[in-house]
DNA sequence: GTTAGCACTCAAAGCCAATGAGTGCTAATT
DNA sequence: AATTAGCACTCATTGGCTTTGAGTGCTAAC
């Protein structure tokens, strides 16, 4: 939880105040009134009182109006306070814990089913879209790589990087694939691509190394430019969302929910979305926060998952404003510890 | 174009009037008054008689009318019979022809991208949400299965069926991969599940073999576990979509997109719909011919590709009842026939 | 068979008044 | 100084009402 940017110490009255309309309009949607908080909340005190506090925190900036004869609704100022200083901080609940573990089989060996699930689980139990990162390819090597030989002229090439990844590409060659073609991919590959980081991976190394071969870089041209494919790929974030069409379902996106699946299915702007400190954290972005036209009044709540101890990916969920961040919270932070978890596995065998 | 059940004939006018009807509202989205056939078409007649007309093609269910005050718009039996006999029959434009090209790479040797390629590329052209089958299992076989042992405890397996899919699995094993295991793994593969149909790979046959391995089936079980569940896989024809947020833009489907959407997302209902006869044809399905409440308002274009001269999968389009048939079929024919000619490729090296 | 003419229908748009939720302000009270 | 009762005010919403105009169906004449 980052704290907001200015430090305005609310009195506690206020401060119930706030709380009590963050809630009530996360759980309604409806803007709440004077009224309705002197009734439902146990302020000792009159309706008119509250008015004048509503008075002061919409003077603040923390509550808006959306016209003069509505209630009063939370402004992203006020939803920031709320989830900085006011809501409650929970644990997962058992029944939570066991719907997230029962989904995410533990014995998986395959990072990108594991992202995958992660990010069905996610969805599904928050009621919002769900993005995930790969892991990140900063410091990580290529490992190694194989050739499988499909018949004929196909041969299928496996990249394995330390952070988990595998990538693999078919390759069509020129002529059929010998013994010798596949014998000379792994010299090559041994002495001049693996423990490299797939970053260093460039169009020119790889020319270079076409350049040495002579009269054979015609025949490995396609197993090369497979693997320089394969290596750009690995180099970059990738990522994986689920639950896109959960986003229809809120009023709130009425008419901007497809642009929205759109920016999220796009990975860049995805992986721009999630970027965050990386500390350990659950962190909330709340509307402009993100800076991005679609989501200004969205919110997203990501983690981190750490392999190794190293934070290596992110993962998090979009939904409206008025999401229920007490409630969502601990599924974001306890399905990254996870994720972390059964990478971490993973990684030692 | 199939036929449509009653054959009805209608009177050339009343042909025309229905075209032009049908032409207007697709491109327009508004019903069409007698004054603007009138006016717009070259009848040699006047308004009036063109209302008894269009007053007959009502009673014959061709046409039907919003309001009473409104224009007509054709019914689904009116588009049927406008798909049927009416409309006129394109190739797609040396512009489409360029697009759909410069898109797909005739040298991917993978199937699965040559897939999503095309998803992504009708979708694009179209408009519209595009869905394409995986070339269906019947008939094929395994053709081989790969293991790339990826240090430690994990292999990879790859699946290499005769249809052009490959399915792979990571698999963690108990212990350390050994050459003895791997060694193990292709003999009981050669022998037993190689050539064999997918769908032949039942957990009895799997659980047979793996009694036969006495004290190694300890050992051995994840892999079979492995090699049974992407022989499954492969047995079932899979679905990828593409262009999903398209149908937001509907207005035909407003409220409704998200049922849509995930009914495509669904592998099942997917296949349903795009069964169709497979007779080499552009298939055009309207509305409730999907049997379908999602689809009501909803049309389906779809054409199988073929591989070896048998149609192995199929492809389609999903949109409003209102779409451009005449443009978009075309393209759908274009963008089969180019599919299975790059898996056809593939299959012959 | 065609058409001019006309009465009719009905969605859409605009207008108006009533309703009521909720506020802001002021003056009295504690 | 804080609280509150009271009241005037604002404004979205609703429903009723009328107007408008596109488009029809029907009939009688051509």
């Amino acid at each position: 939880m980052q704290k907001g940017g200015d430090s305005v110490e609310l009195s506690e009255r206020k401060e119930r105040i706030l709380a009590t309309i963050a809630e009530t309009y996360i759980a309604t949607g409806e803007p709440v009134g004077s009224k309705f908080l002197c009734m439902r909340a146990g302020f000792g005190v009159s309706s008119a009182t509250i008015r004048n506090e509503m008075a002061a925190l919409t003077e603040l900036g923390f509550l808006e109006q959306p016209h003069t004869s509505a209630g009063r609704i939370p402004s992203q100022k006020g939803f920031r306070y709320y989830v900085d200083h006011l809501m409650g901080q929970y644990d997962p609940s058992p029944v939570d814990i066991f719907r997230i573990r029962s989904r995410m089989d533990f014995n998986e060996g395959d990072t990108q089913r594991v992202l995958a699930t992660a990010a069905n689980t996610l969805a599904e139990l928050t009621g919002c879209a769900a993005v995930i990162t790969t892991p990140f390819a900063a410091g990580s090597r290529i490992m190694r790589t194989d050739l499988v030989p499909l018949g004929g002229k196909n041969v299928m090439m496996v990249l394995s990087v330390s952070n988990g990844m595998l990538k693999s590409r078919i390759c069509r060659c020129e002529s059929d694939v010998s013994y010798e073609m596949l014998d000379l991919f792994y010299k090559i590959a041994g002495s001049g691509f693996v423990q490299r980081s797939p970053d260093e991976i460039t169009t020119a190394l790889v020319q270079t190394v076409a350049a040495s071969l002579g009269d054979k870089a015609f025949e490995m041209a396609p197993m090369l430019a497979a693997f320089a494919d394969a290596a750009k790929e690995a180099a970059s974030t990738d990522v994986l969302t689920a639950g896109l069409s959960n986003l229809l379902r809120f009023r709130d996106f009425e008419g901007r929910a497809g642009a929205l699946q759109d920016l999220l299915r796009n990975r860049s702007s995805a992986v721009r979305l999630l970027t965050t400190q990386s500390d350990g954290n659950v962190h909330i972005h709340l509307g402009t926060e993100n800076r991005c036209r679609e989501l200004v009044n969205a919110s997203v709540v990501c983690a981190g998952y750490s392999v190794d101890g190293r934070e290596t990916g992110v993962l998090g969920i979009v939904g409206p404003m008025r999401m229920d961040y007490a409630g969502v919270i601990p599924l974001v932070r306890y399905t990254a510890a996870l994720v972390g978890a059964m990478l971490d596995e993973n990684m030692h065998n």
